[in-house]
RNA sequence: GGCGAGAUAGCUCAGCUGGUUAGAGCGCAUGAUUCAUAAUCAUGAGGUCCCCAGUUCAAUCCUGGGUCUCGCUACCA
């Protein structure tokens, strides 16, 4: 790691729609954070960013429930997010906002540069458009009837309520979120970053040259990379972002996901506008960004390829430690079921033990699979860790030089064999921390600096100074100038994990800030004979029961809410309402045929896809119906439908099908054919 | 359906390029100890390393197939 001389360190923007929780923390800020405080107190130069990224439609939405700007909603949780960051002693460089002044500067001349070179291609699509409210509709904005479980309230993206993935066209119903009313398609253009272009550079340099990198994130990597790459936008037609700066493109602004990671560039030029280049631009720079799994792709694919499409000196990651997920007893943490502890809830109930929260992340944190966090568990590993080994510790160490000498550091008399035994791990345990933490295994490299707490303990143990005391005063001021030795050693093995009790030791101590530095870890003259110790007081505080029920309970009340919410909806009648009004003009335009059909046979690699050959009377064609959840190809053969035959016509998966075969469908997603009562012959008009 | 990651002691996790008596912490049991927040220290119990085949002198590790969990992604006219 020499080789660098500064480390840009960025972690992942929390989006800046509601306040941020224990799995933000435990997945990106507490890890980056023991990173940058790790190298600081190597004394390298470091720069570590954050930032809200405001941008986006579901602010926008939001804003408009709660019927304020979206420049409201950011402000808001821009404020409480970055105060919790700063509770939790998250120490960045800076922590600003996308929407700042800088950043609409630094992406608009981004993206600007990018166009000039003609590093976009240009496309125009057919969008959702509302002509009252005289915008292009986000998919976010076209609210309908999900054609899968029949919720309504879907979302043209996504339903809610059933997790499907959706997209616009296939929402039953579809209105405008912004008037009600029903959108119509009109064309329009964005700008693409065409990311197949960059697919041999990105397998240079992922594939070939950065093996080393977490399995799931190296591997995510090679599934999209092998998957092939595809154009991807970076406009939107939305008015809530930095305007897109070409001519003629009014109302569009850059894509969330192009303007957000600039401001990881927008947020470093603020605070350092004279230097900033340094860290951006030069190649001695190590930059790494902590993410969590579902950024993978943006950061690895997108972002470089945006940075390497600039040119002009960009440095590109040297790491992606991305974490997994981390679950909230046994279920996934959710904001819209409140499923979560929320970092300002934590602040109030625990009061002055952020550092609890910190450890019990850190020694559980989501590093190789998803991992769950459970009150128990939290409540354990303050008890049984930092409480009775590294807390006791300094305690017992502390209580004892107060007892026999007066609070005052004694020399070391008397040594013995036991000591220099003792006080020669501590540079081995120094050095087992600094491997981990540079390999980003943050686990592991706690665990190694409480293995230095129990390291003190064995020494007082075995030495006893409690009964030496009775008749050799000089052999217990050696055991005590050790166990002290260790407790400072303690005190910055501990600094970058748990800052707060590193500072409350120093105190007890009454050493000085400035030791806070590695190499004075495992120090001969870490603290001196002669030294005043400041008053002891308890390093940690047990977490009580009832403490743990009470935020049990908390949570089996959210889980109760959750399940009778659930309970109500299921008990609506299953009936959808009634669509819009139509002429009878509308429907003379379909015609509605029987048919039978003649073969039938799975789609492959398809899970719900049917492949029919029907006789329609008119003639025999082929429909792909999704259907195979419902009907196997035996069922189906023979049986005699109705279609509506001038649909028209679609390739689905390669498949030419034209026609649609009529389906009842309760709300549920039970799905049966519709069958003439008797057999009649093909082709007959239904109507 | 495709792809990626994971599955190891009651719990949370380590195990690098195949050979270890398969490890750690917590929990549990027994003993020691009392300076310390009923903390500590020692010892111990506890594992068909998800399942089935294969390669190999040798498989937790490699190959093929399967099961389960999580994530990304496709299809539904």
């Amino acid at each position: 790691m020499s080789e660098y001389k500064r480390y840009l360190i960025t972690s992942a923007l929390p989006y800046a729609n509601g306040p941020v929780h224990i799995g933000h923390l435990a997945g990106v800020y507490v890890p980056a954070d023991i990173y940058v405080r790790y190298l600081r107190m190597c004394g390298r130069d470091v720069f570590f960013v954050g930032g809200s990224d405001e941008h986006g439609v579901p602010i926008t939405i939001q804003a408009r429930k709660q019927n304020c700007s979206p420049q409201d909603i950011v402000d808001k949780y821009h404020n409480i997010i970055k105060d919790s960051f700063a509770e939790f002693g998250i120490s960045f460089d800076v922590y600003s906002r996308t929407t700042s002044k800088i950043h609409y500067k630094t992406a608009s001349e981004f993206f600007e540069k990018l166009y000039k070179e003609g590093k976009f291609i240009e496309k125009e699509s057919e969008q959702y458009y509302d002509e009252e409210a005289g915008q292009f509709l986000a998919d976010r904005y076209i609210v309908g009837t999900c054609p899968k479980c029949g919720a309504e309230g879907a979302y043209g993206d996504q339903c809610e309520k059933c997790g499907s993935t959706l997209s616009p066209d296939e929402l039953l119903n579809p209105h405008s979120a912004l008037s009600g009313n029903t959108p119509i398609k009109k064309r329009t253009k964005h700008w693409y970053l065409p990311l197949d272009q960059y697919e041999p550079w990105l397998k240079e340099w992922i594939l070939e040259s950065h093996k080393e990198w977490k399995p799931n994130v190296y591997g995510q990597c090679k599934s999209w990379i092998d998957g092939g790459l595809l154009p991807r936008a970076v406009s939107r037609d939305l008015d809530w972002g930095v305007p897109v700066p070409v001519e003629g493109s009014e109302g569009k602004v850059l894509y969330v996901w192009f303007d957000a990671p600039i401001g990881y560039i927008s947020n470093t030029i603020e605070a350092r506008p004279d230097d900033w280049e340094l860290f951006w631009k030069s190649k001695d720079t190590k930059m790494v960004h902590f993410i969590g799994k579902d950024n993978i792709v943006f950061h690895c694919i997108v972002f470089p390829s945006m940075l390497k499409a600039y040119g002009d000196g960009y440095i590109l990651p040297e790491n992606v430690p991305a974490n997994e997920f981390l679950n909230l007893e046994g279920d996934k943490i959710s904001t819209s079921r409140n499923w979560a502890i929320w970092l300002h809830e934590y602040l109030r109930d625990f009061p002055g033990q952020q550092d609890l929260l910190r450890y019990a992340l850190c020694a559980n944190a989501p590093e190789t699979k998803d991992n769950d966090f459970t009150w128990k568990d939290f409540q354990s590993r303050c008890n049984s860790e930092l409480v009775a080994i590294y807390g006791n510790f300094v305690n017992r160490a502390i209580v004892l030089t107060h007892k026999y000498f007066g609070g005052i550091v004694p020399e070391n008399l008397k040594p013995e064999a036991i000591d220099t035994e003792t006080l020669a791990q501590i540079p081995i345990i120094k050095k087992n921390i600094q491997d981990y933490l540079e390999n980003y295994k943050f686990r592991e490299a706690l665990k190694e600096a409480m293995n230095m707490a129990r390291l003190g303990n064995k020494y007082l143990t075995d030495t006893e100074p409690w009964k030496v005391a009775k008749t050799d005063m000089e052999r217990t001021a050696s055991i005590l100038n050790v166990s002290l030795k260790i407790c400072a050693n303690l005190a910055l093995a501990f600094a970058p994990f748990i800052p707060f009790s590193t500072e409350k030791l120093l105190q007890m101590l009454s050493l000085p800030k400035e030791l806070l530095l590695w190499d004075n870890i495992a120090k001969e003259d870490i603290i001196l004979p002669g030294h005043k110790l400041g008053e002891a007081q308890l390093l940690f505080t047990k977490v009580e029961d009832e403490v743990i029920d009470a935020q049990l309970q908390r949570l089996e009340n959210i889980r109760k809410e959750n399940a009778a919410k659930v309970k109500d909806e299921e008990q609506k009648p299953l009936v959808l309402p009634q669509k819009e009004e139509c002429t009878f003009d509308d429907f003379e335009k379909m015609d509605i045929r029987t048919a039978t059909v003649l073969e039938a046979e799975r789609v492959p690699k398809t899970d719900k896809l049917l492949k029919l050959t029907i006789d329609t009377g008119i003639d025999t064609r082929v429909i792909v119906s999704g259907i195979a959840e419902y009907y196997t190809p035996e069922q189906m053969v023979g049986k005699q439908i109705c279609i509506l035959a001038n649909l028209a016509p679609r390739k689905i998966r390669g498949i030419e099908s034209k026609g649609m075969i009529l389906m009842a469908k309760e709300p549920d997603g039970k799905m049966r054919i519709v069958t003439p009562e008797e057999r009649l012959a093909n082709g007959a008009n239904v109507g």
